[in-house]
DNA sequence: CAGTAATTGTGTCTGCCGGACACAGTAATG
DNA sequence: CATTACTGTGTCCGGCAGACACAATTACTG
């Protein structure tokens, strides 16, 4: 598996020579998902699309499993560079990169969930999103732990955006917003300080996104500033909370 | 589907007593779930946990989504009652409540992903994570927001401390750690902020649930008193950073 | 240069899955 | 009592992941 996902090429020796290879079928795997969704990879529609049949692709990848692995690794690219900054522009910066390839590819949502192995790319992304954090006197587990509420928010936030073809009861934004509308004008009387809420509720696109992650940025930034202050009484400046 | 969640009961008529109720194959849903994982949830299989036929299961639910969808909302169950109290105290309640939730039952994290019809008690936790955001000067998409960015990081946390059984490659913790330790060995020059980070990173329980969670209220604290602070003027007292 | 051995893609097969459909039995209604 | 609606059953289908035996192809070895 770790195999597979750092491209470890066997080095061949005896044998035909193979007509596929494995990011031929990876490429292929993630053309399907990214144009019909995840659930519409199957071995066999891969296969297809070669064109080879169903058992050639198990001579480069043990099973289904390890090829969504591969594909996701794959579909994930490696994080685009960018010019150091603070490391608050950085690491918003940093979401929002993150935040693109979700949208660019919906079903490494559901394919990048759980414990897994994890492949370059995937690393890459957290070397990157550690970027801005070295040296600003967090300890290691802070800065694993700060890349990764980050990468939550901006995971959930892509999962609600998106659409995911043919994996659920297929609703679409207007049908889910008027079967909550229905409900809560029903039982109002259950759910007060939904009523309220929802009814003063904008929802313009990706005001979720900056929202969670500009209290995140917030948070962090105290803890930051406290552990920069307290330690060597540099800079004890007030707060400014607007970004 | 909405029906089926809010226990719309269509009122007997004629024709033979029902053997099994809608409620009853819910709960040997949950059941083998719990003991096996989402994965393990086939019609046959709770069918022969009834016992009864597969196809008997069609005349009470559509389709095995919908019935994980009503297992779900069943397996969410009420949210507890807490006492009231300061907001921030409430949310931080709230959160391990649900984060408790998620662990009794793993598998919600996988069946209540994306657009979906919303059930009874969805909404009440909802409903009851909203609790303490009334009357802190936040606007409705506001209070949502910040349900909702707490919901994400709580989901991801569990998330990342659960096993899936059955679902992915089988990985046990140690296995995840020992891979990824090979790897950042042989590997350590492209990833060099990741070893620094992680050989100074302890790494006990729960830890990651804490820091995103404290950061997270910090900064809706510093929004929340911002809000209150500013068109009022009645307290302008000096952020304390340390819970 | 011939023979062996390793590796490739193919075809066939199994078991499991969700679900469609026709059917027989059952209970309330006229 | 006859009709009618509803229940659970049995059979069937297409699609899925994967096991296994087989023939073809290539490189190594004597």
């Amino acid at each position: 598996m770790t195999e597979l996902l750092w491209g470890k090429e066997p080095a061949r020796t005896r044998g035909p020579k193979p007509a596929i290879t494995l990011a031929e079928i990876a490429a292929a795997g993630i053309a399907i998902a990214d144009a019909e969704g995840l659930d519409a990879v199957s071995m066999q529609r891969v296969a297809d699309d070669l064109p080879v049949t169903k058992m050639a692709l198990y001579r480069h990848v043990p099973g289904k499993a390890e090829l969504v692995a591969v594909m996701s690794d794959l579909a994930m690219g490696s994080p685009p560079e960018r010019p150091d900054g603070p490391w608050r522009e950085t690491l918003h910066t940093w979401a929002i990169d993150l935040y693109d390839g979700f949208v660019r590819h919906p079903w490494l949502l559901q394919s990048t969930i759980g414990r897994r192995p994890l492949g370059p790319n995937e690393l890459a992304w957290i070397e990157r999103g550690l970027a801005g954090l070295v040296d600003v006197g967090l300890t290691g587990g802070e800065q694993l732990d700060a890349i990764l509420v980050v990468t939550s928010h901006v995971r959930n936030i892509a999962q609600q955006s998106s659409t995911f073809p043919g994996h659920s009861i297929g609703l679409t934004e207007e049908d889910m917003q008027r079967s909550l509308a229905e409900i809560l004008h029903t039982e109002a009387a259950r759910f007060p300080r939904l009523v309220a809420a929802t009814s003063t509720a904008a929802g313009s696109e990706n005001q979720g996104l900056e929202f969670g992650l500009e209290r995140i940025l917030d948070g962090l930034d105290l803890l930051i500033r406290s552990r920069v202050a307290v330690p060597d009484r540099i800079e004890t400046l007030p707060v400014d909370r607007r970004r």
